[in-house]
Parts: C-alpha cells; structure tokens; sequence
DNA sequence: TATTAGCACTCAGATAAAATGAGTGCTAAT
DNA sequence: ATTAGCACTCATTTTATCTGAGTGCTAATA
C-alpha cells in the first residue's frame, strides 16, 4: 500500500493519533514511542509504535521536531483530532454552574455581561476568552430617544429589546428643540420598534418617507435616525485572559508571542477573522494555518455563533496555542453560545 | 565625611550619576568605570570614576547586581535623577505636532478620543499608555434625558458641558410612561444644568425637595436623579500599547512580567493608584518601590491630572520598567495633560 | 504478513570545565 | 585628590563530553 496516500485511519492508527494528541496537548513535549506504550497501555512494542508514528507521518498527521526527537501533531493532525477524533467531553457540574451564573448574573447590564463572559471563558479553558458583541444589523429596536448635545448636534439612543443600549451622535443642519426632539421620539419609536437596524435600513424608513408624503413635520426626525443607522453596526470585541496564554511555556519562544500579540492587538483583524464564519451554526475551530493569515503561527481560535431567533447575531470564544485542550474547550464555547443564545432569546421577547 | 550620610550631590557626582542613569536607560546593562568614563569623556581614570560610584553606591543611589559588576541606579538613584538632574526635553515639531492632533481630531467623540491619546501616549513614550476619563465627581451637567427600558427601568443619559455622555440605568418601583420621562427630563434639565455632579449631590438635590415642598409631581423625578448619581463616580481606566513594554528584554525575566502583568490586569488597582495623586498639579513620577505594592517590582507610572477650570478631573500617563526614558517620557505627559485641560476647557465653556 | 527484538545511529539538552573579559576594591605612589 | 597597578570576582561564552530518549532498519519470530 502506498504509505503517502491520504485515506481514513484503521481503528489502532486512530487510537494512536487520538491517545498522541492528547499526550502532547497535556505535557507539550514531542511524544517518543518508548514511554508512550507503556502509558496508554498500547498492547504493542515500541518498535510497532513507531511503525504506527511513521504510517501516520507519512500520511501527514505527524512531524518530528528534528530527527531522533519524539513525534507531534501537525495542523492536519489536530484537525482530524477535532473532527474524527474528538470525545464529548462532560462539562463539569461546577463549569457549568459558572457558565449558567456568569451569564444569568449579569443578566442587568449587557455590556458587563458580554466582559465578564469572555473573563469567565478564560478562566474555564485557562485561554483568552473572547466575545464580540451582537451585531446591531439584527438588533430589534425598543425604542428610540434624541437628546439634544448642541445646537446642531444630536445623540440618538436606541434601546434594543435586550435591553443594550447603542449612542451614535448625529450632526445635522437644522435647529431644533428638545421638544421638538421628544415629539419625534415618540414619532421614531412608535414606527420603528419591533424592527431590526437592517430592515429600517432598507425597507421602514423607505416607507415612512412615502407614508410622509409632503408632511415635513417628521422629515427631520427620519432624516435623524438614517444619519444615525447609517454606520452603526460597529461591534465591540472584548479579549480578556490574555496573561493566561502569556504565561505558558512556549510563548518564550519569540515568535509564537510575536504572532500571538499580533492577534491580540489587531481587534478589527480577529473579528473579521471570526466574522467569516457568521453563517456557520456550530462550533468552529480555526487550527494553526487555517487562521489563513500569514503572520499568525501555531495560533488556534474556537469561536461559535450565538443567536437570536434564528439569527446568529454575534460570535465568542477562546483564543491560544494550536496545542489546546478542544475536548474541553469546544464543549466549553458551545455551551456558552447556547446559553447567552437562551439569554438573549428570552429577553428579546 | 561620612560617606553613608545622604548629602546633596556635588556637581561632579551629579554629572556621573546623570551620565549613568543615561546609560543604563538606553543599554540596559550596569555599567562599568571604563568603558563608561571613555564614552562620556569625563577627564578621569577608571579608578577615580570607581571611586565616585562607590560614594554614590553608599549614598544609595546606585546597586550592583552582583560583586564585580557594573552599577545599575536604585529607584533612589531614578528619584534624584528625575527631580533634580532632569534636562528639560522638548518635544520634537513631530512629536508636539501628533499630541496636538490627536487630542483635537477626535474631539467629536470624547470617549474614542481617550482611547487614541492613550494609544498615542503609547506610540510616542513607547511604553503602554493609561488615560482615566474625567471624574464624574466634577463634571457639569448640561442635560439630563430619561428613557424607558422597561416598566420599572429606566435609562438616565447625562450629558456633560464637555460632551461626554453618561449612561446609568435605575430600577424604581413606581410605573411612570414616556410621557411622564420628558416631563422630568426637562425639569431635572433646568434645574440641574450647569451644576456638577458632586454639588448636585451634596446641595442641589436638598434645595430641590426643599423647594418642591409636598408638591408631588417631580419628587419621582429626583428620586430618579438621586438613584443614578448614586453610584456614578466610576471613572473607565484605558490602557493601550501594552505589547510595547512586554516586548522589552527584561520582560522575559518570569518576575518583571508579572508584576507588570499584575498592574495591568488590575484596573481598578491601577485607578486607584493614580488618583492618590488626584491634588498635585505637576507631572507625577512613582518609580519602583514608589509604586506601595508588593506585587510590583521594577515598574515606574508616570502621570499628569488634567483639569477643567480649577479642578482636577482625570488623569493620564505612561507605564513601563524603572529603566524608562524619563527625559521624554516627563514631558510627554506633561505636554499631552495640558493639551487635554485646554481642550476640555475649551469644550466646557 | 504483522510483530518484535536488536542494534547502530542521531541529536537536544544537561553538566562540567575552561577561557574570557569587564568589572571590582585596595594600596601605594604621584 | 588622583591615579596606576594588581589581585581578585564573577557573569558570560565557549568548548567538550555525557546522557537518554528517540529514531530507522534488518532479521528473526509468531
């Protein structure tokens, strides 16, 4: 058989790769045939295991560090450790305890929430927690205020039925009052509530104006909440636990802190990097290369969507090495998505 | 004379340990009589230059690190350097042209516009950059707006003469409609403007019930004002550019990191720290053991309060190792702080 | 045919010894 | 007061050696 060829793995080429994955995962030193026989209680010779470790290199899941070191896995090896591989891990009783608490707690202030979860990933995977905040494109809007911030500047707050609440100033060229303000209030509230940012973007505010007619009274008070929609779907990414990652032992190495620092300081980088996958309905694990950004080395990110109806809003996750516990921390992600899904379902009703 | 006794310095020691102190900030390493005399041409032997630092070294403004090393200054050495030997840097045209622009581009947006000084104060000093956001204590109240977020929430939005916008949500236990809202919005408006938050607080609030007598029409009004300005001193901290001093050599010594880490993770910590210092009108310089904290070792804080009319309001700064540029990094702060009260008192008139 | 024992070989990492060099303090002469 | 000279110190660098865990390959075995 042609050793090179890429084909599913036989049941013990499995058990190797999975038994090795999880090795070099907890002790982050290259996995040698010897003590590894001995430890997952292989029923083998070494000399077998290395005929094992040679087949599974050869096909592409494997490397060695140098010759004569042990074996660890590649990208490609870890990816088919997540996707083949992977034993549904148990969260704990106490992890999802803190997950159920550190989302309900918080349950006041949508912003700290959204901090304190991406602390409280960090604390469970000991990675860096992350969490970008929901997209107001598919924030269904409460309710509408305009207060006056000068004579030709207003600050529009829209409450959305979670309960966040997003300030955008406008400048606009007409002056007006603050009563005139609190009627058109009333005026955007009343025909805007109950929609999305995206739909009174592209379809309300169309029809308002056609509803209008030539009736200026309320032409400002669209004019207002168009300026103010117009670029409002900035969403914020919170990163904590960065000093969890910081101090593992191979970010002495210069270049993995290098690539690693440079995730962490381009915020706008990583969001679009988790972005792409908006679509996606489950977990999704981003392993080294996969990160496709050049500048990012042995990085992996494990990011899920969370929704409300059946619209994925927003995303969170964890953030570290590529050599990274996903037993635990996919389950870990995809429990939180769920559980700030349940959360903001239930307050958006 | 008793060398051990602390005395002034007279000018040829001073000259060494500004020299020295000079050295060691750019090379990093304790330096030694030769090389140092030769490079900085002072007419001496090597022998006579030992026998200077030995005297600062009993003085205690300089340390070995070990017996036949160089000396490196002590955080004594650094205070004496900094209060009295300091040249007066200038900024560079660049330099001052950047703090200028940076601080009056953003000025539309008051919030953004401290994350960019501190991202600012960062690139420039090449340190990690901290601003603390004014007070709420001594901002003046332009306008008050009340929203509803739910039928016993509601949202207080404080704007400030300065433009800052303050939001505070409180939970009463009567049901008010909208309509109710802009009535009290426009009564604490005109009641409350031009007041800061801290007389609001202590005086203005008593005056009112006084005056409403048993008038109950706004007393829900100022229960509301008095519910939100309850807790709303909290003061957001932004530390920007962190990756600038965890780049630094000496970062890869496990202690330096942590205590430097320590600082950074602790914002609150860090709030705290600074406004010790919130009365004094000049540039602030904590170095080392300066900083009262065991958990930090090696760090210097460096920070002005900026202030709008006579009243010291928040502050800014930089963070990074004892081994720090003071010769700029002073009047970075400096510069940056005054360029910030001007503004803001510019913007509060 | 799959497994294993045996063996020569590799190589990172640890340990030890030696050489280097930049530094010191001290003393005596200037 | 300054300096030359000298013996001494010690982190750092260099070099050599050793060790141990690893490998691949081959031939014997089940």
């Amino acid at each position: 058989m042609n050793k090179s060829e890429k084909r599913l793995l036989n049941e013990r080429e499995s058990a190797v790769l999975r038994a090795l994955v999880y090795e070099y995962i907890s002790s982050g030193k290259p996995v040698g045939s010897r003590s590894f026989v001995q430890k997952y209680s292989f029923n083998l010779s070494p000399a077998t295991m290395r005929n094992i470790m040679f087949d599974l290199e050869a096909m592409g899941f494997l490397m060695q560090p140098h010759t004569s070191a042990g074996r660890i896995p590649t990208d490609i090896g870890y990816r088919y450790y997540v996707d083949s591989l992977l034993d549904t891990y148990e969260l704990t009783i106490d992890e999802s305890q803190i997950i159920r608490e550190d989302v309900i707690r918080k349950e006041v202030h949508l912003e700290k929430m959204f901090i304190s979860i991406a602390k409280m990933l960090s604390n469970v995977s000991s990675y860096a927690g992350i969490v970008l905040t929901p997209r107001a494109d598919f924030t269904v809007i409460k309710y509408i205020e305009l207060v006056q911030l000068d004579l030709y500047e207003i600050l529009t707050v829209f409450v959305s039925r979670t309960g966040m609440i997003l300030n955008k100033r406008v400048t606009i060229s007409e002056i007006v009052t603050q009563d005139d303000l609190h009627r058109f209030s009333k005026f955007l509230s009343s025909e805007l509530s109950g929609y999305s940012f995206q739909m009174i973007k592209e379809k309300v505010l169309g029809d308002l104006r056609v509803k209008l007619g030539n009736s200026m009274q309320f032409q400002l008070a669209v004019d207002i909440a168009e300026l103010a929609l117009n670029d409002c779907s900035e969403q914020a990414i919170f990163i904590e636990g960065i000093e969890n990652v910081l101090h593992l032992p191979e970010m002495l190495e210069e270049r993995r802190l290098k690539s690693f620092l440079y995730v962490i300081e381009n915020k706008p980088k990583l969001s679009q990097i988790i972005n792409k996958y908006v679509n996606e309905n489950h977990v999704n694990t981003l392993i080294g290369v996969e990160i496709e950004d050049e500048n990012v080395y042995d990085c992996s990110l494990i990011t899920s969507n969370y929704s409300i109806g059946n619209m994925n809003v927003g995303a969170l996750g964890v953030f570290g090495p590529t050599r990274m516990d996903y037993e635990k921390a996919v389950p870990l992600v995809d429990y939180t998505s769920k559980a700030v899904s349940s959360l903001l379902n239930r307050m958006s009703k």
